[in-house]
DNA sequence: ATCAGCTAGGCAAACGTATGCCTGATTGGC
DNA sequence: GCCAATCAGGCATACGTTTGCCTAGCTGAT
C-alpha cells in the first residue's frame, strides 16, 4: 500500500550501487566524489526516504531504544524520573519505550520480556519491589537473560537485581525530615506509611523510626498503615483525630499522602502549622502548591543519569555499582516550631 | 558478545528446521506433531529464546509500537493521556514509545522522523499546535509522508494535519464552567489563558468570551496574558489583586494555574470563594486536592481511544474523521453564589 | 493396485541495511 | 614511463525472521 522506498530504491534512483548510497547516507568514512555525494542525498530527499531502523538494528545488533519500567506515569514521582530519561536520551538519538507495571511484579516480567524483544539498548526499573517477593527470583532470572543479551539494566530502587543501582538514600530522606521535625520542638509524631510489603515504605519507615530511636522518642512514634496516595494520607490522618491528644506532627511517606493529611486536619479546623506540623517527603510538584515542608529527591538526575549510563556503556560490561544521589531539606510552610 | 539465542538455534537443538521452529512458536496453522512441538518448546525454553522482533517486524512488515509526542509528561493533563494510550497499547501487545517535545513544533517533527524510522504502527500526537505556525506545513508533510508509508496518525487536538481527531470541545467546555459562574450571580468574570499563541490557549479563551458575549457581559469580561502552569496563574493574579474592584470570578485556563491563581488570592487573605470565586479547566488530580471546581476533560479515553483506532485499523484506509468526547462540570469549594 | 487427500516437515526467498573485500581508475614520485 | 598509493565505487554476505511452495509418507476409498 505504500511506497516505502528503501534503499535500493534511492540507489537506483540516484545511479549507484546500494552500499555507496548507504555510506553517504551514514557519514561512512569510505571516500566518495562530492558528485556522487549530492545525487544520493537528492535522490533520499526527493523519495522521502526514510531509514529503517529495524533492518539496521538488525545489522549492527543494537538499538537505540531506550526502555524504562515505572508504576504508573500519571504518579509525579515517575513522571519527574521518565521526563529525566528522556531527556537524555532523546538528545542523544535515542528513544524512550515507557511502560506502566502498576507495582506487579508479573508485569514487570512480562514487559522486561517485551523490551528483550526489542533488543533494547537498555532497560530502566524505575519503581521499587516488594520485601520478599516470591516472583523476585523470576524477575531476576529475566534480567540475567537480558543482560546476557548485551542489553544494560539499571535500578533506581535498591532490590535484588544484580545490576548497577542509581538512587537516592530514601531511608537517611527520612531520617532528615524527622530529625528536622524534632529539631522543631516536636515530641509526639505520627507516620503514615506507604504501601504495604513494598521496599520503599519500608526504607522510610525506617528511617523514621531510626531518628526516632536515636532521639529517645521511641515511645512516641506512632506509624499508621497508609499509601503513596492522597486518599490514604487522607484516610489515615481521618483515623488519628478522633483519637486524642492529637499529634505534634504527621509525616507521611510521601508527599502525596501529606496534602491528604493535611487537608483532614484543615477540614476537622485543625490548624497547621499551627496545632499540628505536617512533612511529606519526595518534594513533588504539589509540595510546592499547598507549601508542603519535604526533603527534595534527585528522581529528575536520577532518570536522566540511568538513561546516560546505559547510553555510555555500550557493552554489558559494568559492575554492579551503587550510586548514591543526594538528597535536601526543603522547609515551608506546613511546618513550625512549638 | 552474548549468546543471543537465535531461532536457528532453537532449531538445531531441536533438530528440526527453522521453519518449524518458528511454527510451533507462532502457534501457526500449518500441522505440526505433538513430539515435535514440545521438543522445540523444550529447547526455547532451555536456550532462553527470545524472538527478535525487529526481524519479525522486518518481514511482516509492521510493528507493534504505538508512538505518542506529549508536550511535557511531568505536565498531568498529558501523563492522563499517555496512560491512557499505554494501557490499552500494552494489553494488545504493544509497546508505548514517548517522546518529550516540549511545545516546540522541530521537535514534534524530528520525533515523528523517528518514529517513522522505527515503523511505528502509528502516532498520536497529543499536545496543541500553534495559531499561524510558519512550521506547520513542514509538520503536515512529515506527517503525510508517515502515512504514506503505512503509519497511522492520531491527533487529540484540531490542528493542521490530515488525520482521524480524537478530541474533546475544550472551546465548549470554556463555554460551560462560565456559563455556570454566571449562573452563580457572577458579572465580572476574570480569565487568565493559557499560553499563547497556542490552539488550545485560543480555544478556551474563545469559549469564555462566547459565553460572556451571549450573556451580554461582553464589557464584564477581561483577559490577562497568562500560561499553563502554577507561577503564570499566580503570577497573573498578583496583577489583578492590585487593581481594584476585584472580579466576582477568575477562570484560569487550565487547573494548575487556577491553582496558582487561588494561592495567590488566600495569601493576599483575599477569601475564597467568598470574596472571589476561583474554577479552572481539565479536573486534573490536583483540582480534587485543593476542592477546585472545573470541567472534567476525558483525557484518559481520549488516550485510550486513540490507541484502539491505531490497533484495530491495520491499513491506513481510515477517513480523517473526527470523534468529539463529552466533558462534565465538577463544581467543588472554590466557586459559591454571589 | 491405484490414486486422491492429508499430515509433517524442509528449502529457500525475502524483508532493508551495513560492511569487508575487491576492482578499476587516477595520481604522485622517481 | 613505471610502480605504489590513493580514491571511488561495486559485490556479496550477514543479521533473524516468516511463509509460499515442495516432498515424502501414510490412509482410505475405489
Amino acid at each position: 500500500m505504500a511506497p516505502v522506498s528503501s534503499l535500493v530504491e534511492v540507489a537506483r534512483a540516484a545511479g549507484v550501487a546500494v552500499s555507496t548510497a548507504s555510506r553517504v547516507l551514514n557519514g561512512s568514512s569510505h571516500p566518495i566524489s562530492a558528485a556522487t555525494r549530492a545525487r544520493v542525498i537528492a535522490a533520499a530527499e526527493r523519495l522521502g526516504y526514510s531509514p529503517s531502523a529495524l533492518a539496521r538494528a538488525l545489522v549492527s545488533r543494537s538499538t537505540r531504544l531506550m526502555g524504562v519500567l515505572v508504576s504508573d506515569i500519571v504518579n509525579p514521582y515517575f513522571s519527574v524520573i521518565a521526563r529525566g530519561v528522556d531527556d537524555v536520551a532523546s538528545r542523544a538519538g535515542y528513544v524512550t519505550m515507557l511502560s506502566n507495571v502498576d507495582r506487579r511484579t508479573d508485569i514487570e516480567i512480562n514487559r522486561m520480556k517485551t523490551m528483550r524483544d526489542y533488543r533494547a539498548a537498555g532497560v530502566i526499573f524505575a519503581g521499587s519491589g516488594y520485601v520478599d517477593d516470591p516472583q523476585a527470583q523470576e524477575l531476576a532470572a529475566s534480567v540475567r537473560q537480558a543482560q546476557e543479551q548485551g542489553i544494560q539494566v539499571v535500578s533506581l530502587t535498591m532490590r535484588d537485581l544484580d545490576c548497577p543501582v542509581i538512587t537516592s538514600d530514601a531511608q537517611t530522606a527520612a531520617y532528615d525530615i524527622t530529625d528536622h521535625l524534632i529539631s522543631l520542638g516536636h515530641r509526639r509524631i505520627d507516620f503514615i506509611e506507604g504501601p504495604p510489603g513494598m521496599v520503599a515504605s519500608k526504607q522510610r519507615r525506617d528511617g523514621f523510626l531510626a531518628c526516632m530511636r536515636d532521639a529517645g522518642l521511641a515511645e512516641a512514634a506512632q506509624c499508621h498503615p497508609g499509601g503513596f496516595d492522597y486518599e490514604a494520607g487522607h484516610a489515615a490522618t481521618m483515623r488519628i483525630i478522633p483519637r486524642p491528644p492529637l499529634p505534634d506532627a504527621i509525616l507521611a511517606a510521601n508527599d502525596e499522602a501529606a496534602v491528604g493529611a493535611l487537608n483532614a486536619l484543615r477540614q476537622a479546623h485543625i490548624d497547621v502549622p499551627g496545632q499540628v506540623s505536617v512533612a511529606g517527603i519526595d518534594d513533588l510538584r504539589v509540595a510546592q502548591f499547598v507549601g508542603l515542608t519535604t526533603v527534595s529527591l534527585p528522581l529528575y538526575e536520577m532518570g536522566a543519569m540511568a538513561a546516560r549510563h546505559i547510553i555510555d556503556n555500550p557493552t554489558g560490561t559494568g559492575s554492579a555499582t551503587t550510586t548514591m544521589l543526594s538528597h535536601r531539606l526543603i522547609p515551608r510552610e506546613t511546618t513550625a516550631r512549638r
